[in-house]
DNA sequence: ACGATTATTGCGTTCTT
DNA sequence: AAGAAAACAATAATCGT
């Protein structure tokens, strides 16, 4: 936890005394000014129990949701330190380590869940998706697994679906495909989670927007942000003339870029603007048509 | 199960070099 | 003139309801 309200300067600003910053308080030792006070400290402890006085250490991780026990749990450490353990009591310490472990993911819900929410990072950070999105995922998949939805389903599909739900939800939609090639999923293990979900839960996803798509799609291509800035305006104009509702939005967002593209004297062609979309030429062929009238 | 959208394939046309 | 790109058409597959 780095310390907040450092004082860049080590003297008081008013007297150029000495400070002290030995308590919660950073207070000059000739004028008694208060620099700074606060020092909440929302992290985890930095302590280590075995040794207060001498090197930090953490006493686990930060708590987050994409662990299965929110990093609460306890370890029984590798090192020792100050005793050294030989022997006997050696092997009953590696034995108990063990078993401290096995407990600790006990029943097999706890298992899946270890293994599910290792691939949820997984997935998260190969799409390069932000934090709260992948503890999003994580809540999701939680709330999946306590309905019993994922008996009988792929363990697998279910992570990469509760991923592909929550870039829904949260406004940063991954196509389907951008999801699978990175899962370890088929296609159909993620829809047929991510519809179970969907039925069950009733997800909050209206139809993607196909602004969503259009910064990603923009730099994969090497846009200038002046095409990509036409291309938003096009969307806006497909919104109003009811291009966008029962289209594919990622084709419809190439289709935009491409258009946009066109209007600026940017060499792009189709099919390569189709690519980027998972599209065929054709269907970015019918909205660039609808586009341009 | 239905209607609409999209994929696939093939082919003649247009544009560029 | 040759080759790439865009356009068009017909059918199959897929999706949303």
């Amino acid at each position: 936890m780095s310390e907040t309200c450092t004082p860049h300067s080590r003297t008081c600003p008013e007297c150029d005394g000495r400070l002290d910053a030995s308590t919660d308080e950073t207070v000059c030792t000739e004028c008694g000014l208060v620099v700074s006070e606060n020092r909440i400290d929302h992290g985890p402890e930095w302590r280590s129990f075995a040794d207060d006085a001498g090197t930090r250490r953490r006493t686990g991780a930060p708590l987050t949701r994409s662990r299965h026990d929110r990093g609460l749990s306890t370890e029984i450490g590798y090192r020792d330190g100050a005793v050294r353990l030989t022997g006997r009591k050696r092997r009953r310490v590696t034995r108990m380590r063990r078993q401290h472990n096995r407990a600790r993911i006990s029943s097999k819900a706890d298992r899946n869940q270890v293994y599910a929410f290792t691939e949820i990072r997984r997935v998260v950070s190969r799409l390069s998706l932000p934090e709260n999105v992948r503890d999003q995922a994580c809540v999701l998949f939680e709330s999946a697994q306590s309905e019993d939805l994922i008996r009988g389903r792929s363990l697998e599909g279910f992570a990469a679906a509760v991923v592909y739900a929550t870039c829904r939800t949260a406004a940063v939609s991954r196509t389907l495909s951008e999801v699978v090639d990175v899962a370890r999923a088929t296609r159909d293990e993620l829809t047929a989670a991510y519809d179970a979900m969907n039925r069950e839960l009733g997800l909050p996803v209206g139809p993607v927007d196909p602004r969503e798509y259009l910064p990603r799609f923009a730099s994969a291509l090497d846009l200038p942000s002046d095409v990509e800035r036409r291309a938003t305006e096009l969307v806006a104009l497909g919104h109003e003339r009811n291009l966008v509702s029962g289209r594919n939005p990622g084709g419809f967002a190439a289709a935009c870029l491409y258009t946009a593209a066109v209007e600026l004297d940017h060499p792009l062609t189709q099919a390569d603007a189709a690519a980027v979309a998972d599209v065929t030429p054709v269907t970015l062929r019918s909205a660039y048509h609808d586009l341009t009238e």
